[in-house]
DNA sequence: CTGTGTCAAGTCCGT
DNA sequence: ACGGACTTGACACAG
């Protein structure tokens, strides 16, 4: 089992998803900013490594407009030898990681363009895990998409346009239940057309379903994973933000709830996405308590779990590192 | 330096 | 009709 949290590290001075504005567009600009980008995120995956976090979720944004037509510089080649180290070093720590394309990939679109982009930007995402010669179990995790007033249409496109993707994408694609539209039923229905594995979301199951109780929820989704080409069954864990819309992330992980979502995980074994606001300070606390239930290896001799600042401090915001000077007379 | 309006992209829902 | 939410704020200009 391992823990993760998706693509921001708080305790670390850099992001992995620094960017520019579409009017300042340069090829310079593109290849300064995805060399910083992935330094900052081997940064992030060394910090996860040091901490027991072998799960991550890489950001969409290492590479601005990475699947806009406006970018056509040469990063595939120029970054080579980048990707290519990150990859090893996430497979020399027997790390795991996905990419979560946002909400503008929708392959159920009534609407060709919207389709071809939304192919476009999974072929770049996707892309960058083949750089880094990851296997199949390195995934691709979006939503069925928008429902248009008629879920079966909506379904039925998605399953005619997942036939026309490039193999590459197919086989790193899974799917998503959703807190309102599309329920763990319909990513079975899905499933059953395509193959494609079910990302099982336990708040959103707890959202929109149809009665499963969590246990039996975990292994239908469980079932779709098969387990050599796609790994252990890949999911993310949040709950209720409390006196919040339904919906609404918690910001921090409850740790009561957590060991009680434990006990339905019983011995089924799953990769774990905390999707909380406060990032890794949970994914210490979780990884704190499957160590106490010898669920994951024990810490290192000598390590110290970090400490954090209590949740209303966490409220403000952190002081930056200024940013490097790009020149200085003072050398 | 800090504050803040805006940024490539879609869809649904609450107001 | 429009703003907020969504896996993640960050950029860039005004003052």
């Amino acid at each position: 089992m391992k823990i993760g949290y998706p693509c921001i590290n708080q305790s670390l001075d850099c992001t992995s998803s620094s960017t520019f504005r579409l009017a300042s567009y340069s090829d310079e600009r593109v290849e300064q900013t995805v060399a910083a980008n992935l330094a900052c995120l081997q940064e992030i995956l060394e910090y996860n490594v040091a901490h027991g976090l072998l799960f991550f979720r890489i950001s969409s944004g290492i590479v601005p407009f990475g699947s806009h037509p406006i970018n056509t510089f040469p990063w595939q080649t120029r970054f080579a030898a980048e990707f290519r180290a990150i990859g090893d070093y996430i497979k020399a720590h027997n790390m795991r990681v996905s990419l979560h394309p946002d909400q503008f990939v929708v392959l159920n679109s009534p609407s060709p363009d919207i389709v071809q982009r939304s192919i476009a930007e999974l072929v770049y995402q996707g892309s960058m895990l083949d750089l880094m010669g990851l296997d199949t179990t390195a995934k691709l995790q979006i939503h069925l998409g928008g429902l248009y007033g008629d879920r079966d249409a909506a379904i039925g496109r998605f399953v005619a346009t997942f036939q026309t993707l490039p193999e590459a994408v197919k086989v790193r694609l899974v799917v998503e239940n959703d807190d309102r539209l599309f329920s763990l039923q319909d990513c079975l229905r899905l499933h059953a057309a395509t193959g494609t594995p079910i990302l099982f979301d336990n708040f959103h199951h707890e959202c929109l379903n149809h009665g499963e109780p969590m246990p039996e929820a975990l292994r239908l989704a469980a079932a779709t994973w098969h387990p050599t080409r796609d790994g252990v069954l890949m999911m993310d864990y949040s709950s209720q933000s409390p006196g919040e819309r339904k919906g609404k992330h918690v910001s921090s992980i409850q740790e009561d709830l957590f060991r009680g979502f434990l006990r339905d995980l019983g011995d089924l074994d799953v990769d774990i996405m905390l999707e909380v606001k406060d990032k890794e300070a949970s994914a210490h606390r979780a990884c704190g308590i499957l160590r106490e239930l010898s669920l994951v290896p024990a810490a290192p001799e000598g390590y110290v779990a970090p400490t954090f600042q209590p949740a209303a401090e966490l409220a403000a915001p952190k002081p930056r590192k200024p940013r490097a000077a790009k020149s200085s007379t003072q050398g």
